[in-house]
DNA sequence: GGGACAATTGTGGTTATCCGCAACCGGACG
DNA sequence: CGTCCGGTTGCGGATAACCACAATTGTCCC
């Protein structure tokens, strides 16, 4: 899977644009007319750097980033807006966006900031079959289990989570190992590292 | 140390009206007209949630914004901007900026976000007397104790550890307390998130 | 009713952590 | 030369984590 950046953009002319200008630059790209055909065609495997519209018929970009954060992608995103919306870029960035740039754009600005991009990508993990299935595993844990986790995140003994959650000291014990076994963990401190660089 | 609204603004017209505006919603604030004025009263231990204008004569907000990042702070910032200028809201942002607002600005909506702002600094974490900047603590650790601590992050066991360095068990016990005791935490989870959303 | 599953608890024992007390060694510094 | 500091180690005990074996309760569903 080569890195491309990927547009979405429900303008034709735009995304031809979009399309010719990374050519002359050497850059991979595809493109699709809307957010649903973007959507059913995303895999968590992609690589390379998400080119996407503010504003479009449907689903909006906005919505579409929501989503795909969701599901756990970690794909760089690229807002192009045509209004100077402040209020929405800063929404935007401050869920995670790498960028959020104004139509009309500088054709070559843009391409840098998509190849910037593109290399925060690539120097993401080297790939993750495990950091892909983190989010997988959480949503494996029961409730209660997901209580006692916080509390082991927060460091408390497990006297002190049983406590808390009016059980006993064994039954914290048991919820614990049955933690550390989902999330292929050893021991509380791999727990921690797992969430605190991945959330 | 009350946790308050720290404005730092050069028209002396905002400045007025955010103390007034502050107050009526029950917020402590205080003014600087200047990043400069500001930086020389400004400590570690602020609580609350600093307001700074954009631009400014002299340093401007986001120079200043910079300086207290590089000085490890962790105060909340709120920017205010007289222009509608995006890259300059993104870039703020992802920095790690807690907002960015227009002038004119909703009045409410601007104390909404203060007040947001401000317990977002509330909720992190307790802060011991001695929570100061965490590379200040790091810098602190001596290099054997660094070499411990690593492994420490690493969820490995003291016996384990002890090993690779070849001393005894006991020393590794001993180091570790001196680490947690330099860095302020209870437990090798809590280093483990303090570090790892830290750096 | 039986099966699957989450949640709960107990017993008993092994291993690890954590800590105070006490001590030795070697280098740096005045 | 004496002091301070970092690194080192031992002893013994309190506390916590961890685990295998075993068992009970309640719910949801076929």
């Amino acid at each position: 899977m080569k890195p491309a950046a990927y547009i979405v953009d429900d303008d034709e002319a735009i995304r031809d644009a979009l399309t010719w200008l990374f050519r002359s630059r050497q850059v991979d790209s595809r493109a699709w007319p809307s957010a649903e055909s973007f959507l059913a065609d995303w895999r968590e495997a992609l690589r390379g750097c998400l080119v996407l519209d503010v504003r479009m018929d449907g689903m909006s970009g906005l919505q579409l980033f929501d989503l795909l954060c969701e599901r756990g992608s970690r794909l760089p995103v690229i807002f192009l807006s045509g209004h100077g919306d402040i209020p929405l870029a800063v929404a935007a960035v401050k869920k995670g966006a790498f960028d959020f740039v104004e139509k009309p754009f500088n054709d070559n600005e843009l391409v840098d900031r998509v190849i910037r991009a593109m290399q925060s990508d690539a120097a993401r993990k080297p790939a993750g079959p495990e950091v892909a299935a983190i989010h997988v595993r959480l949503t494996q844990l029961t409730p209660r289990e997901r209580e006692v986790m916080e509390r082991i995140l927060a460091g408390k003994y497990n006297k002190v989570i049983a406590d808390e959650l009016n059980i006993a000291m064994r039954t914290v014990e048991v919820h614990r190992s049955r933690i550390f076994e989902k999330m292929g963990v050893k021991s509380a401190v791999e727990l921690a590292q797992l969430l605190s660089g991945n959330r």
